[in-house]
DNA sequence: TCTAATTGCAAAACCGGTTTTGCAAAAGAA
DNA sequence: TTCTTTTGCAAAACCGGTTTTGCAATTAGA
């Protein structure tokens, strides 16, 4: 049902109906007899408009565009679900789509949303996407870049401080009592895994210890990868502390550990909090970053370029919790 | 730009522009020279169509609705990504929206993935969601409901046979020696709960055994819930082995059994795997549904029902393994 | 050489809305 | 009573595309 055919229907011109059903029978000087047959009828026939063509006539879409990595992730996911509940709260929807890291997707996937008409953006960039992201801020797209930056290009950006949380974590376990610590992480040029592994070897610099490094391909299936941590393990067997730039790489380690022929335990510590952390036994300490704060900033940030198109970008860092579970030994 | 400028700086019409464009200047009997001088003026200038534009006039949006209770679920979350990742394999996008088992949100949300014309939707739908399912299957859109039906309701449905794999689960606690078995759910009416619960009276009642539930409700905040548990399991000394029908319960049951004066081991069962389960000492069972199966079902029905409308439903039930970890006491 | 068919494109209609403009009839002012 | 406002709505233009139709110019056919 359309509103031409509710307008032939009553006798009426279409832009009559239009009026009405948006509240502007008055202002389009409609009687209010016409105005109620129109929303009697309307409602009648539970008419909906088309939400299409109401936005490309109006321009608005009441729609944000949403690119994570991976949204089955424990990070992406428990984000992209408070980042949705607050543009609810201001009447955007979302469309979303993961990228899995692959450049070819992401690229597709914000062309898409751009054409689409999207009102903004939200994105957890990968490597290659700076001429994109460039294009889209001129042409003036509101944009927040989050969890990672575009080096060399200045945008909204929302994350944490992964160089100093990375210092604060590897300093906890040299204080905990442990002196060999490795670090393993995904072979990333993303800037918060470099900022990450920036902080690993300047503490480990500083204490003048020696960098033990397992640095694996993203790309790495999970058996592989469990496979690749059980082998450094074995032959780094002076290793009594590990710290990790992501929780999924905690993850595995544990089940590679499962597998090593004799038992060890290892001082542990990862970026991103995870449920199974405080139920192991010894507990896992972490990086937490404050998931909620950042969804909100993000969106504070987007709607307030959407309102008022701003000259200048935000930059906000927020700051992340070392979540201590674990006693010294 | 629009195709009109374009039009208008070439001195062409825009019709002419349009079918170079799609590649239907054969068709259109342009010539090679002026589609040339077309294809060169719209690359050079970088022109993307309007896609809303173009779904008003060709009525295809090329996006499919993806309704799920939480997104940042670890049920959801990877099941979301897969389907995702099958619906672009079919070049569908993804408009996707939690529900938070909110009968209102949900039913907003449907309203508002229907105004924007999506092609199809993938619904874990809500209590009270009955008419408005009805409706949308009324106006022919083509519709998958999983992990829950909706009672009275036919549609397409997937999901997995969660008496059957209930009844399993009760029958390996009590063949590895348990014998008070008590029971851990939400009261929730939703059918796959319903039926979990079903299951458990019923090899409970084949057992001669007492049932022994602890029902919470959904809407009870973790830290409150797992204040509840731990005085269910204060007060039911007697229980030896405690079967889950959602994994987040007995997640919260670990860390209510942390909290516990004195320690103890049950035997555990959970519904749905959960990355944790295999690294705890001792490791936990479970029925595991096979994600990747159900999206590639639920994504293969909406595409055939798209292809080719359909005059009768699909109801597949994809069964669950029992995941059995723990070695019999 | 005259008519019929084909070529090449412009023009128009349409998708389903919103918003501005225009115009007859009624009401008010003089 | 006549001119000016105001009222109430229809008509038209627009958003940015797609697709059908129409028509002049060229080519082919007889």
């Amino acid at each position: 049902m359309s509103i031409s055919e509710i307008a032939k229907h009553l006798n009426v011109s279409k832009s009559t109906v239009s009026l009405v059903i948006n509240g502007k029978a008055e202002q389009g000087r409609i009687s209010q007899e016409l105005a109620k047959r129109i929303m009697d009828y309307v409602n009648e026939i539970g008419y909906k408009p088309n939400a299409l063509a109401k936005s490309l006539a109006t321009g608005k879409t009441h729609t944000i565009g949403l690119i994570v990595e991976n949204i089955g992730d424990s990070f992406f996911g428990p984000i992209a679900l408070h980042i949705e509940e607050y543009l609810r709260q201001h009447g955007y929807y979302v469309l979303y789509s993961s990228t899995l890291g692959e450049e070819d997707i992401a690229r597709n996937i914000v062309q898409a949303m751009v054409d689409k008409q999207v009102e903004g953006l939200i994105l957890s960039p990968t490597i290659g996407q700076e001429a994109q992201v460039m294009q889209v801020l001129k042409n003036k797209m509101p944009l927040v870049i989050f969890d990672r930056r575009i080096p060399g290009v200045e945008t909204n950006y929302v994350g944490t401080d992964n160089y100093t949380a990375s210092k604060k974590a590897v300093e906890h376990l040299f204080d905990s009592g442990f002196s060999q610590i490795g670090m393993i992480t995904i072979d990333s040029q993303q800037p918060q895994m470099l900022d990450r592994l920036r902080g690993y070897h300047e503490i480990i610099a500083k204490r003048k210890a020696k960098p033990q490094l397992l640095q694996l391909s993203y790309t790495l299936e999970r058996p592989d990868r469990i496979q690749a941590i059980k082998e450094f393990l074995q032959n780094n067997k002076q290793l009594d502390a590990l710290y990790f730039s992501t929780n999924y790489l905690c993850v595995s380690t544990l089940k590679a550990i499962q597998l090593l022929p004799k038992a060890k335990t290892y001082g542990m510590l990862a970026f991103d909090d995870h449920e199974l952390f405080e139920l192991l036994n010894p507990k896992i300490s972490c990086i937490r970053q404050p998931l909620e704060d950042i969804a909100k900033a993000i969106v504070a940030t987007l709607i307030a370029q959407i309102k008022e198109p701003k000259k200048s970008f935000t930059d906000q860092v927020i700051p992340s919790d070392l979540i201590i579970r674990q006693s010294s030994r």
